[in-house]
DNA sequence: TTTTATATTGACTATTTAGTCAGTCGTGAC
DNA sequence: GTCACGACTGACTAAATAGTCAATATAAAA
């Protein structure tokens, strides 16, 4: 905690500890945040009640009040939290990265890892992607979901050799967060393999090769289309 | 309409005309199942009231309970019909069909075809789809997954020459539904081309190109693991 | 025509849930 | 100690929604 104070005509950062009260404070968002997720992954984002919430996180109804105004508030910022580490892990992976296959290798790799490691963000992933669809569905998930998926652009393009048109390499990331997620999907349904994540991770290598042969279909395909 | 009778100690199919009010029982199912997936496209499963469903449908709100229960009991038809229609057309199209590339050309084609064609039963695929994930999510919907699921299975398995391990199978079930559907979902979200569908369908032969190309690792791979 | 059966209706009640707020508790300053 | 402040509380009210049912309309049978 980082307090900027006026002193001797000089501005001054201090390190001042969090007070008790700051620090039960920050305890409680942190107590709802997860109540909150555990919650969404078992009943979904709409069939959760503040009551869920607040039992389970083990406060009352109107401690909730005090730190969101409404449950549309506090899924923002779960998906954000979620989407933001996901990205985190997306950059550290494949920082130096240049060579295609290898960047596809660490992109897919990265997403084995964490949707394995956490199912219950998995299942927000999921609520929030399929909110999305809808008409009216939660305000504030979208700039999450686009940051995300920009940076997957991102990291592509910086392995291509040639510069790609925009819309090429917006249908290349779609086909990798795509494949992935939905591969996942479905295998969590439909699955009779006794673990799921230990098969998803050796099925890595066939999902890069796919991956590549995909992009590399894409990319000619478009060339050809634009003569 | 068909009523089965005894006559003559022979079993006979008599073509009948439904009476005037059984037209209209049917046509007002038809009118509550038409509105609610209207209904549900926009709002989703869980915000959609039953009131929404009979004002669309323009009947009295006491009419929904002379027909359903419950508001799952109508998902699960819903979802039904959806999914039936698509193995339908799946089972059509892939008829005859001995060679693999062709086989999944025809899976992924039929899948474009569909979802392009019908996006509010997209957007009930997918979210049935999301509450599968869900511990408490509604009854009745996994078998019709489950179903579609073994149907893509059954008819993958027919082109392949040696016959393949069940789990394996799987996976490729698993990455050819997952693909298409995990695709579309991202394109519809963060796609900035103008005709997304059309765009979907010029795609086709890569997503089949790298499925291929999937398909023949997991198999080589599956085979190196046994040994 | 009269009677019986079937389908529809929407005002009503019961239930659920969001959101409020007056009061309590814990902490730190004086 | 006591005062002030911020965090917390949960019983309460207001609002939304599910589900009911007696009354009505329409169709088929007698």
């Amino acid at each position: 905690m980082v307090q900027v104070k006026e002193k001797d005509d000089q501005r001054v950062e201090t390190e001042i500890k969090p007070s008790r009260s700051q620090k039960r404070s920050i305890a409680t968002r942190r107590k709802l945040l997860a109540a909150a997720r555990s919650v969404f992954s078992e009943k979904g984002f709409d069939l959760t009640r503040i009551d869920d919430i607040t039992e389970r996180a083990d406060v009352g109804k109107g401690t909730f009040y005090n730190y969101y105004q409404t449950k549309e508030e506090l899924i923002g910022e779960l998906i954000n939290h979620v989407l933001k580490e996901l990205v985190k892990l997306l950059k550290e992976n494949c920082q130096g990265i240049t060579d295609l296959t290898e960047l596809i290798n660490s992109l897919i790799g990265t997403h084995i890892k964490f949707f394995s490691d956490r199912w219950e963000d998995f299942v927000l992933f999921f609520q929030g992607r399929t909110d999305l669809t809808l008409q009216y569905g939660y305000k504030g998930i979208d700039a999450p979901f686009l940051n995300y998926f920009k940076q997957v652009e991102k990291l592509i393009a910086t392995v291509m050799h040639h510069r790609l048109p925009p819309n090429v390499l917006n249908r290349i990331a779609c086909a990798v967060v795509g494949f992935v997620s939905g591969y996942y999907s479905f295998a969590v349904i439909a699955s009779n393999d006794d673990d799921i994540d230990e098969v998803f991770k050796s099925l890595r290598g066939a999902i890069v090769a796919s991956l590549v042969r995909f992009i590399k279909e894409a990319v000619t395909s478009a060339e050809k289309e634009k003569n």
